[in-house]
DNA sequence: TTAACTGCTTGCTATTTGCAATCGGTGGAT
DNA sequence: ATCCACCGATTGCAAATAGCAAGCAGTTAA
């Protein structure tokens, strides 16, 4: 509540890498980016029961609100429902996608992960930006209410993790 | 120290983005990366000092050890002085250029960076994954011993952060 | 009326963070 | 031989954060 200098400095560098960590270097923030991309998940419901991470639900309180206050999300009431919230992707938060794409393709190098996981990081690396945006212009209709593009990325994406799940089940 | 199940899961899951976050998600392990990789900084005291965040010592010393641990550096003795040790980046960590290239990509355009700071995620978005490339080949020659591709990648990206450092000094 | 569901908070403990000081050892200069 | 700056860390401590379990007040459909 004090503020003990004039003006404060809230950020460590203007380095553009540290700047990105301190909005999003935690264990948290980009596996919610990550639901609300692939999963379409977009309720504190969804999001709290729908990760097979299993994210604490005042952990997703507080990401929601910082992501929120950070410009990467925003919130709305759902009209259908007077106690939902629809949180929804900025221009800024779907922009992250290359990042998470990036992640996941060193992520499936690097680290042991599960096919059924691992083959949507697989399609995003090998589509390549082009790929990417088709997707993001999916989320920006999804969560920015621009036009349709009509491709269906995330259907793709989606299609193919749960054929090798029900594989593996 | 206590082994409570058989076989104990480390993992949250084993999505590639969630492995990447357990190994990368929180504030510092990517900052340490990045000054390896941009500062060429590979001694603890040159990365203890060099940084503008201010990482502390104790959470250096941790950072380091998990980074080695997860097999993205290497830490050998320096033959030139008894108690120096040399931390060396692995192909996995040299790989994650191009996660540290978006991230400062998404940096430079969503947060307030500082211009001598940002120049150079300007010049390696711009350079695309060419520029990555023969980055990633002179961190091998660098860091695990390969043939010098000649290039001068880095050369070009500190000079330019200097001459915009020059000029606001 | 009731029961399931909504986003989110509270109380609690365990872990992590960050700061400041310091450690035992090294090696160059005097 | 003695000093002293430097080496990679470690320690003690306070503050912040993470994570778990339970619960809140309000909403909706049955």
């Amino acid at each position: 509540m004090t503020s003990p200098s004039p003006i404060a400095e809230p950020h460590r560098s203007g380095c553009p890498i540290n700047l990105a960590l301190e909005t999003l270097g935690d264990r948290w923030s980009l596996i919610v980016i990550r639901d609300m991309m692939f999963g379409n998940r977009r309720h504190f419901r969804e999001l709290l029961q729908g990760s097979t991470e299993g994210i604490a639900s005042n952990i997703l309180a507080d990401r929601l609100k910082r992501l929120v206050a950070a410009g990467l999300l925003t919130r709305r009431d759902d009209p259908t429902h007077r106690q939902k919230a629809i949180y929804s992707l900025t221009e800024a938060g779907i922009q992250l996608l290359p990042v998470l794409a990036q992640l996941g393709a060193w992520g499936r190098r690097h680290r042991p992960t599960t096919p059924d996981l691992a083959i949507r990081a697989q399609l995003l690396e090998e589509g390549g930006p082009a790929l990417w945006e088709a997707f993001m212009d999916e989320l920006r209709h999804r969560h920015l209410g621009a036009p349709d593009p009509g491709t269906r990325v995330l259907a793709r994406l989606t299609a193919a993790h749960e054929a090798l799940a029900a594989k593996t089940a």
